[in-house]
DNA sequence: AGCTTCCCGTACGCTACCGTACGGTCATGC
DNA sequence: GCATGACCGTACGGTAGCGTACGGGAAGCT
């Protein structure tokens, strides 16, 4: 909220993601965020031709961000099993708010959005397939795995948003990290 | 699409249903509701006093229909752990469109839709931990794991309306089915 | 100083939807 | 036969957000 002062596209986008994030598309409105930045859409139709360029923009940043986080940050770690078990625990118990991918899957009907989150989902499960395969496990049951982990950590958010208690998130989400660890580690009957 | 006849309460409920989830609850919108309905919005205003009003009664109206389903066919089997199974398969198998529960998430932040989902999502986590225990499962243990399968469940249908391939439904869900057992079933390290 | 360019505010029209007012229609009971 | 009430259509006003037109100021260049 900077009283009066010129805008970049940049601040437009960064608050375009901010109201995507908290309240999807819809919340990506122009007159709203105009004055929740202190300026009217004068500014924003100078550096956009449109609001749906600023979906665009914010879903660009975000992916953007998306890309250098957690995964490249665990390049550190040697094994690809405790890679893994650091990995899921991590995500389950870091607590800066719900994972976007999460809040995104409400817009998934837009095409835009579903892009987006198809492209960054698939790279999760890539990444959670790939770990498992050079474990030893096959490349099919490997993936079907990932699939299976991916979707309960995103199930997890949503779960979080209605029912805290069953499905924490930081501190108290430890024991139900060592639950989804079973669908990497444990063996098939 | 009947062309001219004269509606009911119960029939402006349900297309509002309909309208729930596809669309999310901005779908269920009078005057778009109206024109597919063949009708004007003095139909609507006759039997409800308000928009919200009719958002309430679809809720009650699918929250009805969840009571009464899935849970109850399974009184037949007598074995907790076949039940589980053969709910697991059942739920990823079935193939009447997506499960309304993972539609109603992208509302969330509506008061009464959280609370619909609150209450639907604490019964199904309610019997799969009660399943759970009583095949000697200790309580807590089992609270966790059924909250991690239903969180799977219900991203499984989100991950499933982007990237089909890696989380199918149907006939090619068997599998992954498997995989979902695992959180069930597998003993902790 | 004067000109140009960038950036923004103001004012306007347009659309979609909500809710209300009121008049008309049709069946039913008497 | 006609009056009553259930039911619906039409017309209207109100609000929120999109996009456009245009004017004006500030900063830099000459």
């Amino acid at each position: 909220m900077p009283p009066r002062q010129r805008l970049s596209r940049e601040a437009w986008a960064t608050a375009g993601l901010r109201a995507l994030t908290a309240g999807g598309v819809a919340a990506v409105a122009v007159e709203p965020l105009a004055a929740a930045l202190g300026a009217t859409k004068g500014s924003f139709y100078w550096h956009f031709s449109d609001r749906g360029e600023l979906v665009r923009a914010a879903l660009e940043l975000w992916e953007a961000e998306q890309t250098s986080a957690v995964i490249d940050e665990l390049g550190n770690l040697e094994e690809p099993r405790e890679r893994l078990r650091v990995l899921l625990t991590l995500v389950l118990t870091h607590r800066e708010g719900p994972d976007p991918v999460a809040q995104l899957f409400r817009d998934i009907a837009h095409p835009e959005v579903a892009a987006a989150v198809r492209r960054v989902t698939s790279r999760r499960i890539d990444f959670v397939a790939g770990e498992l395969h050079s474990t030893g496990m096959p490349r099919a049951e490997a993936r079907r795995r990932a699939a299976v982990a991916v979707a309960a950590y995103v199930g997890w958010w949503q779960l979080n948003a209605v029912l805290p208690e069953d499905a924490p998130v930081g501190r108290d989400g430890r024991q139900h990290a060592e639950v989804l660890w079973l669908v990497c580690e444990a063996a098939l009957p």
